[in-house]
RNA sequence: GGAGAGGUGGCUGAGUGGUUGAAAGCGCUCGACUCGAAAUCGAGUAGUCAGACCAAAAUCUGUCUCGAGGGUUCAAAUCCCUCCCUCUCCGCCA
């Protein structure tokens, strides 16, 4: 949700904006809806005036006064409701529309049409070279019994795996490595429900825009998130933090679930793309004057994890035809995958500053200072994606896969994954 | 799955049709008393959306809000309907 403050100040910023991300609202058109339903505020709010003040009257009166006082009562509701039904149109109107508004992105975010819009910012590490013919995550899995797809597919379907042998511990060595990390650095822990009811989809603005990539129960109207972001966002929804605890800092493991709708044939097999997979996710509630200092923190922290585990990366600023709507600015960073040949994503950052707040309701308390917070988020690991690019980074030529160094230890000492007799 | 209870301000909790946005208590803030503190006394203490003023803040005025939505009525926290949520007991269960 953006500010209305904004709109009806600065509407040209708004404009600005949505060209950038190559968007098509009329801005203007709501600027004078907005001022036409204020006005009809104007003259509600008059009546209900006079409404409050007669029904203060009539008790104390009788007879043929009062008649007159709850006649003239009876005909003022007759204009009050003619007025309330023109606001209720208008302002449904307005509402509906700016809910498709995007939030305003931050000043160094490339301004780009698509996905070649968006800029490398930098590289980090080296891409590693094999004197061997590398293999895929795929072929690596099945030659030392890692993963099962044949199996997923026959009991659930397409995009669905079986984690098996040496590469479930090794999800559980970075789901340990990387809390570990995480806590250290003060964020609190949480393993949060994975069933949430549809206005938290609502409030967290994944809904209505992606409602049909989300699975629904049948029997109690809940839906598997596709990320611990709506639970976490939603965590403190309708409260007011003390400016004190801010940055309050928060990691949290859940399964992720999606349809994948859309995506028919893409990225077949693997890890991947996959309608259920497990993640750690981070997420900042901070003072708007700290926003992007946390930020920066943030994609720090992302960038510390992906270095640990030695994978040579690129880190992307996205540009404004990429950016979700309620992103102010977003990294992704993406992994080198040699079985693809190619950098794929493995982690998002984004900053969606007060946008969510706004929607959520979540505000800050700072001695007489009030306001929204702001709120981001970032993959701390995405673990699936992770092991994935492991697999393929660490395999030798007789298709083993190394444990990187800093996961031995969570390995039980384990050092190398080979090929079982 | 069966049976029941309940949703009121930061919290506890009154309030079954008319100066009730809401008693009382607690908490909190300010003030008095005190060398200081405690105790005591006094005052204040919800958010929303508009409007006035304004550079802005503050302030003032009005509106709406007693889980949500609808209905009855001149008038609803209070009566009626629908929905949502929370809790307790029994059953089942990792």
């Amino acid at each position: 949700m953006i500010d209305l403050e904004l709109l009806r100040k600065n509407p040209e910023i708004i404009e600005e904006e949505i060209k950038n991300r190559g968007m098509k609202i009329d801005v203007r058109a709501d600027v004078r809806l907005d001022t036409e339903r204020r006005s009809l505020i104007v003259r509600i709010d008059d009546i209900r005036a006079k409404k409050n003040e007669a029904s203060k009257l009539i008790p104390k009166i009788a007879g043929t006064e009062k008649e007159k006082m709850i006649n003239k009562m009876k005909s003022l509701n007759e204009d009050l409701s003619s007025l309330e039904s023109q606001f209720e149109e208008l302002d449904r109107r307005f509402f509906t529309n700016l809910a498709g508004y995007p939030n305003i992105t931050h000043p160094s975010v490339p301004i780009g049409k698509d996905e070649s819009g968006n800029i490398t910012l930098y590289f980090v590490g080296n891409k590693p070279e094999f004197d061997f013919k590398v293999k895929n995550h795929v072929e690596l899995g099945v030659g030392l019994d890692l993963i099962d797809e044949e199996r997923a597919s026959k009991i659930s379907g397409a995009r669905f795996v079986f984690l098996k042998n040496e590469v479930v511990l090794l999800q559980f060595a970075l789901v340990q490595y990387v809390m570990n990390l995480l806590i250290g650095k003060g964020h609190i822990p949480l393993i949060p429900p994975v069933l949430v009811k549809e206005r938290t989809m609502y409030g967290t603005g994944f809904f209505p825009a992606e409602a049909t990539q989300y699975y629904k129960t049948e029997l109690d109207d809940l839906f598997l998130i596709g990320t611990a972001e709506v639970p976490l966002c939603a965590f403190h929804s309708d409260e007011t933090i003390d400016a004190a605890r801010l940055p309050l800092k928060y990691a949290a493991y859940s399964t992720c679930f999606r349809r994948e709708a859309g995506s028919y044939g893409k990225d077949m097999g693997g890890l991947f793309r996959v309608h259920q997979f497990d993640k750690i996710e981070m997420f900042i509630f901070a003072s708007p004057g700290k926003s992007w200092q946390s930020y920066e923190y943030l994609r720090e922290t992302l960038e510390e994890i992906v270095k640990g585990l030695g994978l040579h990366y690129r880190l992307m600023n996205m540009c404004t035809g990429d950016l979700g709507t309620p992103n102010a600015k977003k990294y992704d960073l993406e992994v080198w995958m040699p079985g693809q040949n190619t950098y794929r994503e493995i982690a998002s950052c984004s900053n969606d500053t007060e946008f969510q707040a706004r929607r959520l309701n979540i505000k800050f308390k700072d001695g007489d200072k009030k306001g929204f917070v702001h709120t981001m988020n970032s993959t701390a690991c995405a673990v699936g994606r992770t092991i994935m690019a492991i697999m393929e980074n660490y395999q030798d030529q007789d298709g083993n896969i190394v444990i990187p160094d800093k996961l031995v230890h969570y390995m039980g000492g384990l050092k190398i994954i080979s090929r079982k007799k």
